[in-house]
RNA sequence: GGAGGAAUGGCAGAGCGGUUUAAUGCACCGGUCUUGAAAACCGACGUGGUGAAAGCCACCGGGGGUUCGAAUCCCUCUUCCUCCGCCA
């Protein structure tokens, strides 16, 4: 959620921010708000005085009633009484303002960083760090991943139909074992990196929803448990950053550095075709996050830190990737500056995003309450995430790409998780 | 699942209808003393709203109510503790 402060002062960085989102009605929608919070101020104002009157009168009635005048105390009972019926009507305008305020400064998305390229779609976005090297080029016959899954028995989609339904696969045999090994390899790289790991609840509440922004932009994406009003978290950001929502840190905490192994949960609601075959597009997957809460001045040399080290990953992983400086129109509705990550899938010859890195300055934190003690008062720390790593691709890419004659050769980081250096064919 | 108890400032812990921003202790911070440190002493020491400031307002687990006035009384939800039962 945006700072109304930053409403205010810096009107014009914010539409043109809002701009390069092609946000519909963006300075209509900022001079309503504005001018909501002006009302707010104005009835606080004025209901405050009337407590505060209430709260004097009622001093006195005490020492009236302690010194035996009771009459006296009587009668100012009736002028309280009177003040009272002022209070609760300015104390219900107070709470109608707030509300339409907070449905309309919810709707609006994170201002982009100055260096975002203006855009609407993926199209748009600026190829930040292209590959450099030679894109491997696979022999005559080569198969996309859900062909080799099924000869060498990776995942079975359906038995995930059967069990549940489309976009759930089973992972079986060398293929689980290939989904834990990479947890397993994912969570020690980040902790040598200073992460700590966390093991975080997959079902999360109404209130820690809205605090990262999945609620209410996001709705839909969520599966809700109606009965208990709990979602399953579409990402491990969710309950990770929420812990340390209402916190106040000292500066000597930051950097905060949190990863975490999750199943993630998405509906994906709409999407279908022929880009979502196998394990392109699934409603339940695996994925390690990290998460940090930093110093507002650090934030983008965090950034910087954090695309390296998921570009280290990926090195280590020997897969060909690109980074992406997403376009206003396609950074998330909560992120100020998004880096995409996307891997060479050679089979498919199209481009697999398996990272997305965010830094979300104040809008995250805003909604948790998340601060820092500073010189003078507290202030908003920044929130930053990013996937290190998202399997099912991961997954596809290294099947494709690492394809031979005589099995799937694994890179050397992963020998030791797996306990073999080839995955082998099983028919 | 049954019975009882409890939730107060970073921590511990008073207060149980009216001078409560909330006793006291510890921790932390500034200072005096000291070569330095400790001890001792002095001071400061929650968050948010409003305001130039002084000040004013709200917050004692969440929500609602009673009252001129609520940390204090009532209802409700949540969490924790103790005992009993059941169980990975």
């Amino acid at each position: 959620m945006l700072l109304l402060n930053t409403l205010r002062n810096e009107k014009v960085r914010v539409l043109a921010g809002l701009t390069k989102r092609q946000v519909p009605n963006a300075e209509a929608t900022v001079d309503r708000i504005v001018a909501l919070d002006d009302q707010r101020k104005a009835v606080q104002t004025s209901t405050d005085a009337l407590l505060a009157e209430r709260n004097r009168l009622s001093g006195e009635i005490g020492k009236l009633m302690k010194a035996g005048r009771r009459e006296e105390g009587n009668a100012m009972r009736d002028k309280v009484n009177a003040i009272k019926e002022e209070v609760t009507k300015g104390e219900d305008e107070l709470n109608a303002v707030k509300a339409e305020l907070e449905d309309l400064l919810i709707t609006l998305p994170n201002v982009p960083h100055q260096l975002v390229p203006t855009g609407v779609t993926e199209e748009d976005n600026e190829i930040f760090r292209p590959f450099d090297g030679e894109l491997p080029t696979l022999p005559e016959g080569a198969k996309p991943h859900w062909d080799l899954a099924d000869e060498y028995g990776i995942f079975d989609l359906e038995l995930g139909v059967k069990t549940t339904g489309a976009g759930f696969p089973v992972f079986t045999g060398q293929g689980a074992r290939l989904a834990r090994g990479l947890v397993n390899y994912f969570l020690d790289f980040n902790t040598a990196a200073g992460y700590t790991e966390f093991q975080p609840p997959l079902l999360v509440n109404e209130a820690t929803a809205r605090a990262t922004g999945q609620l209410p932009d996001k709705e839909g994406q969520m599966y809700h448990v109606t009965e208990d009003d709990l979602y399953l978290i579409p990402t491990a950001e969710v309950p990770l950053t929420n812990l340390y929502r209402d916190v106040i840190l000292d500066e000597k905490d930051f950097p905060v550095k949190l990863t975490g192994y999750t199943p993630c949960f998405r509906r994906e609601a709409g999407s279908y075709g022929a880009h979502v075959r196998g394990l392109n597009r699934v409603h339940q997957f695996d994925k390690v996050e990290v998460v940090q809460i930093v110093h507002p001045e650090k934030s983008y040399e965090i950034l910087d830190e954090m695309v390296a080290h998921v570009g280290k990953l990926l090195d280590e992983l020997g897969l060909p990737f690109r980074i992406l400086r997403l376009c206003g129109g396609d950074t998330g509705f909560t992120s100020a500056m998004t880096y995409d990550f996307e891997v060479w899938s050679a089979a498919q010859k199209r481009w697999l995003e398996v990272s997305s890195v965010s830094c979300f300055e104040t809008f995250q934190s805003n909604r948790l309450k998340l601060r820092y003690r500073a010189e003078k008062g507290t202030e908003l720390a920044h929130t930053l995430n990013g996937s290190a790593l998202a399997l099912p691709r991961i997954i596809a890419a290294l099947l494709e790409n690492n394809q031979t004659e005589d099995g799937v050769t694994l890179p050397e980081v992963l020998h030791g998780y797996l306990g073999m250096t080839k995955l082998k064919k099983i028919r």
